[in-house]
DNA sequence: CATGATATCTGACTCTAGTCAGATATCATC
DNA sequence: GATGATATCTGACTAGAGTCAGATATCATG
């Protein structure tokens, strides 16, 4: 009964019939399950057919004849790629705006009544976030981005956030050395954020410096994330990166209240160095020749 | 891309694609999945064709056809009810107990797989129990049990088990009074166990005495399932079969280690009384007139 | 034993999703 | 401009899930 089996299966059985009705709120508009799906999909952005065709997993068939039923509905208009003409574009008409906003609300809707259930709701949110996660883990994506992106400040925001919980004496970001954003970007250096479906769950800087090395800077998990081995993905692409750049040395200050990232470097090739800076917060540092 | 609602519609995403893998290893054995439900239905006990029927929630003419279809591969046998000639009892043959079983190891093995992902097993159970519980809310029965059987045996071990983690002295049962079991059945009280699908997620007591008043004991909620009003539930429960005995004063005992306990009495008009027994743990007792 | 309710079964039907084989137009490349 | 690859479309098809209206047998009840 209570084997972690068990629990699984009893997890598994929770959610079948959740997403049943889940599955039913999209077909409360009177219009089959495929036909809204791909109305959603060109409602979040996705114009070009084979793309949503990829996404969806459709047969070239069926989803020509999705779009036709929802064109005949009035709901999305069709044109040719303009540098393909075999390839066409989907694009929602005003009726269709109105009725992807009234799907977008439906979720909505049904999200917010699903929280309302419990009054824990970050702890039930926290949870949801680890089992998205791990179902989603083999799409989990590392793109390389701008610093100073939405998604990146997201990430350097939890990450500052979590050091003022894991410092006895609070983290302070304006005590330490932060980063130039522009030598965390090409071709100085890099910023690598990785995504799991649109939330960013975790990131590393590679940061470019004129003595000969660049710098590993703000290695960070969201802890919905841990426990994937993500920590590792991230720094194999921050070191390929770096050899990308021509980089033969990398540095890394890290805390040893941090116990968990200091494993992590000595198990991938990392040796430790004496201090190199003058950070007041890092107290172990490590070098990795590439 | 960060609210709460973001939140949980990524792990609805999340979700739905993998309950699509779910159903495709359901569909791994050459059976529609309404048959393959049906079987797993009659294997876990369920024998009844209505039952099945009300359970899955099937039309009865495509319940017919099911059952056909199974006894027509040579899975089941179906013999009408003993008492009730209108009604009829479907039993796994020989080789649909090969086949069930064969569902049963795939399941499982999903399941292991699933666990498998993940370095940090037991926090991923525990969030999926708290989903699980919470997207089953509306489902938790309440049934009044013997206080030995299986279910509540596990429900106040795990009650046990959390006194030690919160008392500074820990726990220890046989200090304790330990009610007899007779004095938590009818007539003289009653044991009510919550029962999540085939998880039991907290239980209470109601202790008959003989000195003019029966006693509230081990009210627990499975830390997956707090959040969700059981203990309030469990607590009307427990009213309700006093109510139903006769019984017109309670008394209960608890500490003020387990905070959320006396606010949940202080909330429901129970009102704090000296001390009325000699139990080592309790440091708080409280009174309701019924 | 008549009557209405209940449980199951059967036949006829619909809708959705999806597959498959071409047809057509366009693109990239030599 | 010929050739093979690609993107879309169309027609013909299948399977699965489900609905609906009776038919039949049985039950509970007066």
């Amino acid at each position: 009964m209570l084997d972690p089996v068990s629990r699984v299966r009893r997890f598994n059985r929770a959610v079948t019939s959740a997403v049943g009705a889940l599955d039913t709120s999209f077909l409360g508009r009177g219009r089959p399950l495929g036909a809204a799906r791909v109305l959603n999909a060109i409602g979040h952005g996705r114009s070009d057919v084979a793309e949503i065709r990829d996404y969806l997993g459709l047969d070239s068939g069926l989803m020509s004849r999705l779009l036709r039923s929802l064109e005949d509905e009035g709901l999305i208009e069709t044109e040719t790629h303009e540098s393909d003409a075999r390839r066409r574009v989907a694009t929602l008409t005003r009726t269709g705006r109105r009725e992807f906003a009234a799907y977008e609300a439906l979720s909505n809707t049904q999200a917010e009544g699903f929280l309302a259930q419990h009054s824990q709701t970050e702890a039930l949110l926290v949870a949801m976030d680890l089992i998205a996660s791990t179902l989603t883990r083999d799409r989990i994506a590392l793109e390389e981005m701008n610093p100073r992106s939405e998604q990146a400040r997201y990430c350097l925001g939890e990450y500052y956030a979590e050091l003022g919980r894991r410092f006895s004496q609070g983290f302070d970001v304006s005590l330490s050395r932060d980063p130039d954003a522009k030598d965390m970007r090409r071709p100085r250096g890099s910023f690598i954020v990785a995504m799991s479906d649109t939330l960013p769950i975790g990131c590393v800087g590679l940061k470019g410096t004129d003595h000969g090395y660049a710098e590993i800077k703000r290695l960070w998990v969201a802890p919905a994330a841990r426990g994937l081995r993500l920590g590792r993905r991230l720094m194999d692409a921050a070191e390929s990166a770096a050899r990308e750049l021509g980089i033969t040395l990398l540095r890394l200050d890290t805390n040893s209240a941090l116990p968990e990232a200091g494993q992590l470097y000595r198990s991938t090739g990392w040796r430790e160095i004496p201090r190199f800076n003058d950070d007041p917060y890092p107290d172990l540092f490590f070098e990795k020749r590439l």
